[in-house]
DNA sequence: CTAAACTTTCAATAATTATTGAAAAATAAA
DNA sequence: TTTATTTTTCAATAATTATTGAAAGTTTAG
């Protein structure tokens, strides 16, 4: 294979691989275009990479800065912005560990948390509160656990994780 | 708060939840439903509770089966089919982590090592698989991870995390 | 076997989400 | 300032994804 199909392969790939997680196929492929760029990118550059409009680029463009994962860069002499993804992978991981952690995850807490004050002494809704519990219960270790991940270095996870499932 | 009230609530708030990690938003109400449900509904329960078609309920509770958080079971005297959904979250959680694992993880790995086979010597290329590379590592650290969580024990993530981070 | 009870399928339709493109706003140069 | 360049916005439209509902398929009872 050459290195230009593999790389519009790897963004194309990593387009579709994004909406079963959630997240904008667009979104993911200006992401992956900047990620193999070798250079700082313009609007024109993406809109003629992915062919895609201009409005379609900065909204995505905008929702990556937004997500912490691409900056804007200034090139001499030209006027118009350029942007750059960031190459260290780890960063980006934990980057978009901590964003979904505070968009998506925290606010899930607080709901639970908020549904559990519900006034009702049957059998039910103890039943209720129990898998209220075991939800939050649940949801806290993870979170704390992407927590903590997010504060570690690039190797605790492959490195120290044998550790902690020993008793 | 009253109990049918915060059930209600709890199935809409996990619905919405549920897009934003790319799961179909009637699939994870349904999910909900059994779970806060104190016996086994049947696809008439869960068309009247959730206000959807019979069609609906049965691809979205085939769906839940086929992923092995929901169960069939039958009610002596009744002729039609009834549905449970577990109602130990640890295993829950750790059902989805192992079919998302599979589904979603597991083939991006695939993709990234045959990407890494391009035949070029550039410095370009160069750069292009070294991305790679590192999108294969942390990929595979965050694969090998919850491989090992799916084997532990219900009180691993909370009680033993710690030692992992330390040193 | 035949009929009733129940489940599954899937083409048509609806709902949601993403994209375009041109106009308005912002920015910088002349 | 005025003008040229670039970015942003957003209503209209397209594309995608989910849902319906009725017909076809299956299963069980009589």
């Amino acid at each position: 294979m050459e290195l230009n199909e593999a790389k519009i392969k790897y963004i194309q790939t990593w387009g579709s691989l994004a909406t079963s997680w959630g997240v904008n196929k667009t979104m993911a492929q200006v992401h992956a275009l900047l990620l193999v760029s070798t250079k700082p990118l313009s609007a024109e550059d993406i809109m003629d990479a992915l062919k895609i409009s201009r409005g379609n680029v900065n909204m995505n463009v905008r929702a990556l800065i937004d997500w912490g994962i691409v900056k804007k860069e200034f090139v001499v002499g030209e006027r118009k912005e350029f942007f750059v993804a960031g190459k260290d992978i780890w960063e980006l991981f934990k980057q978009i560990t901590k964003e979904r952690k505070k968009r998506e995850i925290e606010p899930v807490l607080k709901v639970l948390e908020e549904l559990q004050q519900v006034e009702d002494n049957t059998e039910e809704g103890a039943q209720f509160k129990k898998v209220l519990g075991d939800l939050s219960s649940v949801t806290n270790q993870v979170n704390s656990m992407l927590e903590k991940a997010i504060r570690a270095d690039e190797h605790w996870l492959l490195s120290n994780f044998t550790k902690m499932i020993k008793k």
